[in-house]
DNA sequence: GTGAAAGCGCTAACAA
DNA sequence: TTGTTAGCGCTTTCAC
């Protein structure tokens, strides 16, 4: 005996429709994708009927017959930043009103993580990929897959430059100079850098524009001001940490992440430096926390929607066959440095 | 002609495995699912030409074949809180443990969203729903399909008692007793509650609590220093207001959320009231924001990861077969005060 | 322990 | 403008 789950409504099929309208199979599919060959009055008649009898359509049979998925797959390095809400808000959008559905994975800044979203997307079959990598990725070749298949590749934020991929992206090492300029400007001495590593090239070019501004200013390089750590929670604590036992303390701090900011920030005030008369800061994302910190933080603020919705059309627009197949390129978003009063003393 | 995309690598099917081993696609079927029935070497021999000819299983035909996803979809109000993220871990370890994919909808708190997820899902076939109502969610008949199909459905946090479905929550109401009775012990006289829609039960319950919390502790209870908002900036924003516009201003407030909470003391610090000392503040959640603000947060902390994973447990035991059909149930996770200096004066 | 064959629900080429 | 039909890749009954 079959072993069937004890179904209480009965599942639709088009053949129920055309058989309920005494029409083909076919002419009901043709309807439901509103395919103008099809009678008008013959497509009202079918979507009424489709209503009427509870039609769901099956996608997965959509998807066996069509060999496509409708599907683009998301990989994103961390959830909780207003960056990366703002990026998946932006493709949510965009594939929505193209009909595209989206799954999102979540690498947790480990390139092993990634590795396994990579290997799930393929396994589903996505049409496209867009992702933002993490932080130890140096490996790029769990996206070989995708490239043999010729399945589009999208990177945003964090990238680097593969063949046959698309990346949307802002000008790191200005945003590292106006971070660096803008302390300098205000009158800070020994500015120092907490950043992520430098493998990851969005690291490396801010730390790029931070030298820039710093010779521009005539500010002299100082090896034991730069520290290099996850910027996370830990990283921030540990910045604190070894700002508060140097002899020396900077006067002013850019810390590439605005939470890392927000942890350092605190842990220097619970020791007694005031901010931003002590020490200023600038941070990095223009994240929500900015504002609710005590001083509000200054920081770097970039269009994480806009750039999700740039990624997303170009991908799509490659897959609906609407631009040519090798149009790899970079797409550059503006940036700016937002002022608050951590940095204003 | 049919029109293919240029495929690089061709797609391999079980076929294929088939007849380059000279044996059927059944034996090749069952093999892949390490059927026992088949005997242990010819397993092994399928297993190596699948690796070797770079098989990948193609889910669309399982689905289609099978009648099931292995899918269960998950609504939530919110995605930001690190309550919520920590039941989606939850839920997503269970989950990954027992084969099941999920695919999560975020109704930001509208019931309006919250349907459209609910009928997307069900077009998606999920096998299974688990869901956290949005704010304004009033009549559930949009998960009237799933109850027709017998579709399991698992409500957390913010769930209300339906037929057939099983809901993992905390006991509120204690919760709410709890944060108002310490406010009380604290010395507090005068305590505000700031508190979402009492149409979604938790808030009720919250409510409850509160009354009750008064009562034992001999303070009257006061109309005006109840403020019911949508707990997000904007309602942090505004109880600040309507508390610093108060002839009698309270001594203590409970807002059961922290993010709301942080924005309100924001609020009231920058207009000179000192917390805890003028004011003392208890939140709700245990959200990491709590330590980040100045003075640390008293908040409700509840465990979002069991939560998570009690409800992955209870619907996939159901869809397995492991548990009976109907074991429609409320299961209470226990919750707690966590007390900072927020509240301490 | 293995094979043959039907069919899940849909789309699209081809025919009418 | 509509109908006929093959087949996407897989699982599973039934037969051997």
């Amino acid at each position: 005996m079959l072993m069937k789950k004890e179904v209480i409504t009965p599942e639709v099929t088009i053949y129920d429709i055309a058989s309920h309208l005494g029409l083909a199979s076919s002419t009901v599919s043709r309807a439901l994708q509103n395919n103008p060959i099809i009678n008008k009055n013959t497509r009202k008649k079918i979507a009424a009927a489709a209503e009427e009898l509870g039609y769901r359509r099956n996608n997965y049979a959509v998807n066996l017959r069509t060999q496509r998925t409708r599907t683009i797959g998301i990989i994103v390095h961390e959830l909780k930043s207003h960056f990366i809400t703002s990026v998946l808000a932006g493709i949510g959008q965009v594939a929505a009103q193209s009909g595209y559905d989206i799954i999102i994975g979540y690498s947790a800044e480990s390139v092993v993580k990634e590795a396994a979203n990579a290997r799930n997307f393929f396994h589903k079959r996505v049409d496209g990929v867009i992702a933002s990598l993490a932080m130890d990725t140096a490996d790029l070749s769990h996206f070989q897959p995708f490239q043999d298949k010729n399945i589009p590749l999208v990177f945003f934020d964090r990238a680097e430059d593969q063949p046959n991929s698309t990346m949307v992206v802002i000008d790191n090492t200005r945003c590292g100079y106006e971070a660096t300029h803008h302390l300098a400007q205000r009158g800070c001495r020994r500015i120092a850098l907490v950043t992520g590593n430098r493998k990851r090239n969005v690291y490396e070019q801010r730390y790029q524009g931070y030298l820039q501004a710093l010779s521009d200013n005539d500010i002299p390089f100082r090896e034991e001001l730069v520290m290099i750590n996850d910027l996370d929670e830990k990283g921030g604590m540990q910045a604190a940490e070894t700002i508060l036992n140097m002899k020396d303390r900077p006067d002013g701090i850019f810390i590439t992440n605005d939470f890392a900011a927000a942890v350092c920030m605190r842990q220097l005030q619970d020791a007694g430096i005031r901010i931003p008369e002590d020490i200023a800061v600038v941070g990095f994302n223009d994240d929500n926390i900015c504002k609710l910190v005590n001083p509000q933080l200054t920081t770097i603020h970039y269009p994480g929607k806009e750039m999700g919705e740039i990624a997303a059309r170009n991908l799509i627009d490659h897959l609906d066959g609407v631009t040519s197949i090798s149009n790899a390129s970079r797409i550059i978003v503006r940036s700016q440095l937002v002022i608050r009063e951590s940095s204003l003393h």
